[in-house]
DNA sequence: GACTCCAGTGAACAGATGTACACTGAACAG
DNA sequence: CTGTTCAGTGTACATCTGTTCACTGGAGTC
């Protein structure tokens, strides 16, 4: 016991972050050998990888609960006990797991929010579907991983994750009182609107990954959905406000 | 090996079923005592919902997967290898409670179907959230065990849940193309927003389990939120209508 | 009353699991 | 070159798992 207390204080993300700040002009003189020798620090962050890729290979077709410590150590290829060194419990993996999946995620925000879209909502909406789509098959892993925990696990790790989604749908609650025409809505309904958007937006997730080959649905009609069920949100929306406030009966930039 | 396919022949649904149809004038007979002494059909069905009950008692905070046959039998009390008298695996187990929990559902549907609503869809959305709402309160086990293993489960069990949450989805579609001002819409388009407003619910089954006494969310307000959402939608389907086939831009039913 | 059936028992198994402990050897600091 | 640090190893152990097998005793049948 005493020793995994040591274990968990050495092996830590801090403890990584802590040692940047130490002197490491040493790998000018370590690393000499070009590939086969590294420096410690080097190695340890790999295999910390290796763990992290082990668990999200294992995590494809099943729950982060059904995950043994000793099956990702084994896939990672090191023996069980040496997991400790890296994390103190499959629950700290499963957080770092979240933390990595939740850079994805916010990866794509970015990347949705910079796009050069007009500021039609009918243009916002086809290049954040198409975005969203991108990303997705591009790291089905992550995505699968964060939906699946957020309604399936109960741990510490369902909990980061739910605390990282609040997080995200309030981002897009501001992102959306930057419109003109939502402007007089209250704060309280503007998180009601993100919300039902991002509650979409997971159902599409969903969509994308349980398309089977040959099922039938295939990407594109997914992304088609996807598109007019938040078009028919907008509209609602659209609709909403005229109805409290009929001074912005003005024209709205195209809608759909 | 041969036991259990024995086991597996003789302890399921089938069998109950197909021993009601041999004589049980016994009872009469047999049943004598009065409560201590039972028919033995009717003490199989007895622990066999004792089985159930310890599983759904134990699902409250933990996925289906990381339940031990053990664990279950012991909490039902009986001895583990006991379970195969009912059960050939923890995922007919499992398959056996989507079904109890669905029964829970549908009879929900049914209760929300036959309310006395006039045709306002606003009246239509308060009476339904409402439904909901009593429903989850009433069976919170039921449905905290249905959303985690459509998204979290990966198993038979969770492919269970999934097939009956479509059909759920398709049966509502039919419900909605009873509406007047919806007749024209496509088949497809009315499942996009069937599976619209059964997201939505999904998410407000999933905020009414998650409060936490004194977390500043009653159920007040989530029903609130709830109705506001579908609101919302159904907003945008009036708009989307009267967009797509001018005709109809008569009169709806006083729609919020 | 004698015979069958079968839900539930209890001991036993092989395998997997988390974790403690003592260790090795190479990267590192002086 | 010398001594320290520490990622990774191997052994070991107690615990839990699913499943087997032979059994018991009371309900059900004739």
């Amino acid at each position: 016991m005493t020793a995994l207390a040591v274990n968990s204080e050495n092996c830590d993300v801090a403890d990584i972050e802590d040692v940047r700040t130490l002197p490491l002009v040493s790998t000018d003189q370590g690393a000499r050998g070009g590939e086969s020798t590294a420096t410690r620090r080097e190695r340890k962050e790999k295999t910390r990888q290796s763990l992290l890729a082990a668990a999200l290979d294992l995590l494809a077709d099943r729950g982060f609960a059904s995950l043994s410590l000793r099956e990702v150590a084994k896939r990672a290829g090191i023996v069980p006990t040496a997991f400790y060194r890296h994390f103190a419990s499959m629950d700290e993996l499963g957080v770092a797991l979240v933390e990595e999946s939740m850079r994805t995620l916010r990866t794509m925000i970015r990347s949705a929010r910079t796009d050069p879209s007009d500021e039609a909502f009918g243009g916002i909406i086809r290049v954040s579907v198409r975005t969203l789509h991108r990303h997705v098959r591009a790291h089905e892993d992550h995505f699968r991983f964060l939906t699946r925990e957020r309604y399936g696990g109960t741990g510490p790790v369902a909990r980061a994750v739910a605390m990282e989604l609040r997080l995200f749908s309030s981002e897009l609650a501001v992102d959306l009182a930057r419109f003109e025409f939502l402007r007089e809505w209250s704060t309280e309904d503007l998180h009601m609107m993100a919300d039902l958007i991002v509650t979409s937006m997971q159902a599409t997730v969903l969509d994308l990954l349980e398309v089977r080959p040959g099922d039938g649905a295939t990407d594109e009609a997914i992304v088609k959905t996807a598109e007019k069920r938040l078009r028919l949100i907008v509209l609602g929306v659209a609709n909403w406000q005229s109805k409290h406030s009929p001074a912005s009966d003005r024209e709205h930039p195209r809608l759909v």
